[in-house]
DNA sequence: CATGAATGAGGCTTCATTCAT
DNA sequence: CATGAATGAAGCCTCATTCAT
């Protein structure tokens, strides 16, 4: 008789359990995205993440405490990225560069559910809008913002103050991510492509802040200025 | 025939009753906006009305009636008017006024959780959304829309395509709005003047579209453009 | 036959509504007092209280505190009698009219379940467990010390430390209460008539304390000593 | 090489596995003890006894059953035996013994609290409550009620109805066992020593039932009689 | 044997809605 | 018309119990 191993008992496959929490953090922010947080319902979010409702409680307080964690553990992913692309090129292609990373990191599942969440009950949480304005807002503004201060003092920009300039470039981007998500209810952009509306955005962008003249022409424009 | 004031049969001020509906209504869009729809407490609502609970199912069926209606009730008298104020004046001009109108009608209560509102929670209910789109987003854009166009036409503003310029002032001020609201989690543009905030939205989106060395000078600019 | 009152169009009996806290206290004290604190379901206390779940929210506003208010509102009409009814008589007459009345009291519906509460569930509410015992222990025991107390000065009683004996007499009380309760677990007073037990112990507490040869005899005595 | 004493396999200290039953049985008396059937969590039974939740249903079928073996094996040895201690002596010196033998053995850890349990809970299961009356109550009531008897038919006692005798005996030390105990919520008795207490009943039970005259003074008693 | 992750029934609590006054 | 007490469906959360490892 030699070493017989038994045949793995069971058919079913099996979920690894360290991958639960984040099974249902994944869950629990595409529910929050769709329902915010008193219409979402934790029956919903155990069945998106193939667990019962008992099991978010092994791996989370409460509701409340799952939405923080939400917060958390998905705002920084998704943004701290950005400071390493923009190393190099002139302050217009370097606002470009950024338009398009951030526009196509907004792309992923979820984003636009995550910004909604972020502008309707944020404020909610003290310490978590604290967290995310230091974490996130302020991060990225610094990055936006130097890249308009370059532009300004080599003359390619108009002499604007950055952190207007940001201000308006952010909304740009976050209007449109809501207005081309999947639960936009105005489809004011219809079915536009999303390449299309990031390079009207960059059009609308760069003239707004291109000192005329300058030599690089702004290449995404979608439309001729001549 | 003197002036006979009829004396308010009762010392505590009697709301007329006619006006219930209306309270009601208002009272229902600051809790809304505040809350969201969900955890919107009718309690809340009747307390800030001044009424019982019961006495809002006298005229409304139910909360979600309920909440349809302060978005047909709300919406028109708030966006309806701005097609008049353009009669005259140069695209610029008639793009600064514009402008100037909707950001303070915007400064009225309730704006910014009404923004909220239609951007978060107005896709849960299509009929509604269909009215919204129908009813202000299409009046609202087509006003822009001809401004932009006989911009164009008229060589002040550049040969962009109108539609992409509307959405682009559009993300301009509501993002700003929700942005200067009080419960905006992201206090990105801390205590500036709401003035001042308007002054750079209107420098920014004429920038983005005059051609320059056009005569009309964009007064609004909070920097000088050399 | 004028002045037709019209028949109530409701055959049902109606509660009238101030009595609505009443009825439910009463329920809770009897479902709490059969199950303890954490087996009582607010299910059976509405049930029993002839309401629904959500009326008992109405008036309390959580199970915990529904048991700290059957306490606080039980308390002191059970016990804070007494005082009076010992006005006149010798201490031995004092002592037994206070067993007495005591004892029937107890006899009322619920002083079982109270007790148990009172032993077995009262420490985990630390607030509760003072006023309980400046509001009722101390009190009663002020009362049956001072007989105790006289019948010592009088050489009735035997020169007892009054506290002693206090504790003895209320021992003898407590548990018989208990065990000739309904719910009492163990039966081991049978069916004896519960006036014969009130008798046994008096004849018993009586003995301890008395001195012999005074006067006054045992009249509740069982049992002749000859 | 010499005397190898086997080294323990694992530094922590590991118990025998044939303890398991106990030593979940004594963490099982424990919680009941302080928590009640229904408010006892086996997590906190088998944190207590240093095991998984899962192996205590190695052993006991259910909840139920882990509480009535706890009883089944917790009664018996705590109360079964007396019998002998009270050989010898004249009837007021077996019931000081008999007494005394009682108070000790209530010293023990848990008395209180299984006290509590039977008082409280046991009514819920009427064969353990059965099983308590027979194995339990009525052993040490046959105990008692023969010294009773023996004392009376000596003419040391009076003549009283021994059933009755007991009872009174067992309400005064089961409710001091209670009011001395860690979790009393009334605590009458104070700091007094439990010795001191344990007097004080005996001197209450001996005047009690004690023909005056007769020549054994009780020891026991705190107060000088004359 | 022992573990502890997972389950899901069941309890507490909230709140939209009704209805007798 | 207006009230607010009452209802009960539904949601959050707990915890006894199971089971794959």
């Amino acid at each position: 008789m030699t070493e017989q191993i038994p045949a793995p008992p069971d058919p079913k496959w099996r979920r690894l359990p360290q991958e639960r929490p984040q099974q249902i953090l994944e869950a629990a922010l595409s529910v929050f995205s769709e329902h915010g947080i008193a219409a979402a319902k934790l029956e919903e979010i155990a069945a998106r993440a193939g667990v019962s409702k008992g099991t978010i409680y092994l791996y989370f307080q409460s509701k409340e405490e799952l939405f923080k964690e939400v917060v958390r553990q998905t705002v920084v992913p998704l943004i701290a990225r950005g400071d390493d692309v923009l190393a190099r090129g002139t302050p217009t292609e370097q606002l470009e560069n950024y338009l398009a990373h951030q526009w196509r990191s907004f792309e992923r599942v979820q984003s636009e559910g995550w910004i909604r969440l972020v502008l309707l009950e944020l404020h909610k949480y003290p310490d978590l809008a604290e967290f995310h304005r230091t974490e996130v807002v302020e991060r990225s503004n610094r990055v936006l913002g130097d890249i308009v201060r370059r532009g300004v003092e080599s003359g390619e920009f108009r002499a604007v103050e950055p952190e207007a300039a940001v201000s308006m470039i952010k909304a740009l981007i976050l209007m449109h991510v809501l207005w081309t998500g999947k639960h936009a209810s105005t489809s004011r952009l219809g079915n536009k492509p999303r390449e299309q509306v990031l390079r009207e955005i960059i059009d609308f962008a760069l003239h707004a802040l291109r000192v005329p003249g300058t030599d690089t022409p702004a290449r995404g424009s979608g439309a001729p200025t001549t």
